[in-house]
DNA sequence: CCAGCAGTGCTAATTTTTCAGCAACGTGGC
DNA sequence: GCCACGTTGCTGAAAAATTAGCACTGCTGG
């Protein structure tokens, strides 16, 4: 058994989208999220699966463990931007930002705030 | 056996993967293309069980079968980048908008492009 | 204090996934 | 036309994932 297995299974990759999702949690609180939830069982093994794999580590917390990923929630977001940008944009970050700005309505605070950080990208830039 | 399962086994996300990155494939391509290779009656034996499940549509091309997503790419990308601003970015699409400008060097005229798309959001806005 | 509840560790069995081998078929070159 | 090669269809078996059950531990409220 490698020691550090990247590859998630099925349910395993729901359950980091879930931990993702909330940031910390605990085995209830993953069965509550789970779509097609198994049992409570089911859901703790996997959850030291995920432990062993490395994906995961858990705290005592009072009687409960809570669980939170290794990998900070900062680098996982970098990571999955960017395979979905490789994956269906042929790379182009230009044109992934393009579909997300078309495909949601945003506020014209949020535009302002967009327009900003265009603007520092550019000064930065040069 | 549900005919339309959701569920993407690892093998199988792997290979939609390729799908949606080169568009239409062989399974002679898709073999080359993932990581830590079966053999090639197992990348076909997957072929086979994602056209059952119905995310994977064959034509004919001389000797050979070429492999289409059903869903289109388009739609494809859509579901993927909603799937990761929800999951990563609490559902804020201007954070991971943000996100994006930050962690990619944009050329100043991917900028530009931006700025138009931005400007154009703000007339559809009001 | 001490029951009861909620949580955990572990294991074993079922289900799903993953894989390779083999026979048959068609294509394309010669 | 005919042969060699690449490709497909199918099947069975190995490996991995998913699940539930059971026994044990330790908080926690009354």
């Amino acid at each position: 058994m490698q020691k550090s297995d990247r590859h998630l299974s099925r349910r395993e990759r729901q359950i980091m989208d879930v931990v993702y999702q909330h940031g910390r949690v605990t085995a209830a609180e993953v069965l509550e999220a789970l779509p097609d939830p198994p049992s409570y069982s089911a859901v703790r093994a996997l959850l030291r699966v995920l432990e062993e794999k490395g994906h995961l580590r858990h705290r005592r917390e009072g009687a409960r463990y809570v669980f939170l990923p290794t990998v900070p929630r900062e680098t996982a977001r970098r990571s999955a931007l960017a395979r979905v940008v490789r994956t269906f944009f042929g790379g182009s970050t230009e044109a992934a930002v393009a579909a997300l700005i078309d495909q949601s309505s945003l506020s014209g605070t949020d535009l302002d705030r967009l327009q900003d950080l265009i603007d520092r990208a550019r000064q930065e830039g040069r």
